[in-house]
This record gives structure tokens, sequence and C-alpha cells, in this order.
DNA sequence: CGTTTCGTTGAAGAGTGTCAAGGCCAGTGG
DNA sequence: CCACTGGCCTTGACACTCTTCAACGAAACG
């Protein structure tokens, strides 16, 4: 996978960007906005399948995601890749890396991207002259914790079932949060890819799929999914039992 | 599980604590120290099975384990209880919910213990002043990302006895890490925490260990553990299936 | 239109979980 | 000092979920 190099400069700044609130602390005032403008100094287009960064790359930089979505994955030792978690617009990536030292993962696009370039060498700066940014950026920090810790949730104590339907809710939660419809929606990412982000095999995600979908709580076709029944899913999660008769 | 208050005012500063590398920038001058002495403005004592902080309860502090260690666990909707992490002397906790939010994971005492206590107002103020310790703080939080991937990694891709021997080893390093024997130390947890922690039931645990001591790799008493094998151990955690004749 | 990748489904098997019984150990009270 | 108690650990037999292996179909791509 080769990384991509197509680096336009950030025609239009912070200012005039849709995602602000995802990149620039809360409640700040218009007049104060100027100071975050120049946070951003490039865009990068990265194409399906090719890298952003890789796990050993020097990180002095982190990348907000403003179209299109990323995984990101780690390698074993084996050489089989493990999926750590899926990245849409408004999502930081390159938290992991932070302070100067190497990235730990690897950041893939799964469709054609487009991410802000930001100079962690100006992060740094705005956060000593702006305590409401550094508050900021520690909050980002936090959360891709908080986040982690639900990974390990779901890979530590769900059947698959479970974890499928914990799998689509989050999803469904967070396109809606981006203005889109929750519950509708095209998967970016292949059977395999939600395995591994799992803890399955592709062929239990298909097979849990379609048992949803022939129990009437979605639709499934191909990648585009429909979810018909919010409860049931949620009661999937909470792990009761589903009559199958 | 009651939490406990016994406070007492940090007689010692970071001055003169052997934990210092710990909690404070790597290269600061000894004249510079002064500055960090600070931080920490109480220790507190926290017995065996109780809470340093419960899911829910406010963040404004960080905390250093000083003497004795922690594990970190969520509650499921359904009642159950999965540990996430185990914290040593010099580990910090707290790091979820920092910047003002809630924590996001109970703290719970796996033996009698006592840790620093560093209000979160103290770290934003010398974060401000520090640069140093601005980019320390931040890798604390990408190194606490770091280890979820790890967690996530073991989780998703790794079997039961190659979880267990990932376990052990990353138990040998990090007591190695503090000056103790990297190939004997006693389990401070029992064998349902280390189970839930590594997705697997305490049976499995159990039956793991004695397959290990079976085949001449560990000797296990209770929470003795010897390692007598690492080559061993790093096979298996590398996939390799063992000969068991 | 062939080729490749991706997805679905079935049958068989391995690996963990579940349930149950018993042993070991430390702490407690007689 | 001993018996009792309760928590923790070990071990076995069995059930079940998920994986593995395999074949096929559907969509995507050059």
């Amino acid at each position: 996978m080769p990384q991509n190099h197509s680096i336009a400069p950030a025609k239009s700044g912070c200012l005039r960007c849709t995602l602000r609130e995802h990149c620039i602390p809360q409640g700040i005032a218009y007049d104060e906005l100027a100071k975050f403008d120049g946070l951003a100094v490039t865009h990068r287009k990265i194409r399906r399948d090719e890298c952003l960064f890789k796990a050993g790359d020097k990180c002095d930089t982190l990348y907000v995601v403003r179209l299109g979505s990323f995984k990101t994955t780690v390698s074993t030792q084996t050489g089989a890749e493990q999926v750590l978690g899926f990245f849409m617009a408004g999502d930081t990536l390159g938290l992991d890396g932070i302070a100067g030292e190497t990235h730990a993962v690897n950041a893939v696009a799964l469709e054609d991207t487009e991410v802000c370039v930001i100079p962690y060498a100006n992060v740094l700066a705005l956060e000593t002259q702006e305590p409401e940014y550094l508050r900021h950026v520690q909050r980002l920090l936090s959360r891709e914790v908080v986040r982690e810790h639900g990974v390990a949730l779901v890979l530590g104590s769900l059947a698959a079932e479970e974890r499928i339907a914990a799998f689509l809710l989050n999803l469904s939660q967070r396109f809606e949060a981006r203005g889109y419809s929750k519950s509708e929606f095209v998967l970016r990412m292949t059977r395999a890819t939600i395995g591994s982000y799992l803890g399955l095999k592709l062929e239990t995600v298909s097979r849990v799929f379609s048992r949803f979908a022939a129990d009437g709580i979605i639709t499934v076709n191909q990648k585009h999914i429909q979810i018909l029944d919010f409860a049931a899913l949620r009661a999937i999660v909470s792990g009761k039992k589903r009559p199958s008769p």
C-alpha cells in the first residue's frame, strides 16, 4: 500500500470549515476564532486502500477527516492484521503518536478521502497560548481512551450477535450525529474488516447479518444496511436471548 | 464497596519521591524541579477491594500509584463486570476522565494501596507554564491509548493460551521495570479477574495455567507464578502450535 | 467479458463455556 | 489447638458457539 502524497494548500481556513465544532473548542467567541484559523496548514487526499500513515512513521502531525472514512490497524507478529477502529468525518487521527513519538497504528482509507493536516507544532503552540484549546486536545485524547474502553468491553464480554448489534448501533449513532440517516446507511468496509474489528471471522459476520435479516431486524443488500428494529438490536446488546421460532 | 477517605498530607514532595521519573518529564535540570514539587497535594490510602473512584464520579484529579496495585473496570448493562486494565506503582490513574468530565471506569484496589493525589487544576496550571510538562501529560495519555490498542489486539486476535502467555509476559516485563524479579512474582488478582481482563472464563485461565505447568513452561502455586521458559511463552504468543506429546 | 474480490451458505470440527464436584488455604471462633 | 467457614482454585464431562474448509453466487473492475 503506497503512501499518497497529493497535498493541497488549505484554501479555506478553519473559520469557514463546516467541521469547525469538532476541531475547535466549543463556546469560542467569533472574534476569537481568528486565533485558530492557521491550525491546519494543508489538506491531503488519500485514495482508497492507501495509507495516511503507517505504524513506525514519525508522528509530527494530527489529521482530521474531512471526507470519507478510515480504519486503523496493527499487524501482529504473524503478519495478521487487527482492525482497531473506524474514523469518519470530523474524527481525529494520529492521537496515539502524539508528543513526538512514532505512530503505533496504520491508518488506511476505506474510500477516497480528504484530511486536514495539523502540524503538532501548531497544536503545541496554540495549547500554550489558549488554555481552552489545551483542554480541548486533552478531551480528544481522553475520549479516544474511552472509545477503546468500549472496544475492550465488546471484545471481552459480548457474544457474536451482541457484538454485531452493538456495532450496527454505534455506526447508526455516528451517522446520525453527522446528519445522515440513522436507519439506512452503506458500510464502507468489508465483512472481513468488520470481523477483524469485532474479533470474529468474516463468515460469522455474514451469518449474523443473515440471521438478523431473517428475523426482520435489518435488511442487508451487500454493503447497504437498513435497520428496521432498533429495540431488538438494543435488546440483543443487553444479552437478551432472542426467540427464534 | 465503600470509598475510603483516609487522606494524608504529602509530607515529602515530588522532589524526594522515588517514582519521580514517572510523574515528571525526563531531563529536567535539578534546579527546575522545584516547579513540580507542589503537584501532588495529598496522599491517600485505599484498602483492598475499595474504590479509588467510580464511573460517574466527577473527575478533577489524577492519581499516581505509590504502593500496591489497582484494576479498572466497567459494568455492562446486565451488571456484569469487565476488567480493562491493571495499574501498579508509578502508573497514572484517571486519565480517561481528564478535562473536567466524569470518570468512565471504576478503579478498585487489588491490595492495600497508596496513591498521590494530583488536582487537575495543578496539572493545567503547570502545563501552561511548562511546555515540557504539557508534552509529558499528553505522552501519558497517548501511551494509555497505545496500551488499549494492545488489549484490543489480544482480545481480538489471540486464542486462550496465547492471551495468557501474553499476559504473563506483560506482567513479567512490568515487574522487571520496577526492579522486581521478572521470572517470579505473585499475582495480585484472582483467576476470575484475569479471565475478565482477557475475555476468558476463570476455568479456562486455570486450565491454561495447569497446561503450561505440565509442559514445564511455568510453575503455579496458587497466586505464586514462576516463569521457567520465556522463549516458549513468546513462541505461544506468536501463534506457534506447541507440541504436546 | 473474463477476472478478481467479496459475500453467502453448508457440514464438520475445535476450542471455550457451562455445570458440577471436590480440594486447598486463610481467617475465625470455639 | 482444632473444627468450621467461605473464598479461591482445580479438574472432569458435556454442550454449544464459533471457526474451518469448501463450494458457489454476485458484484466490481479492468
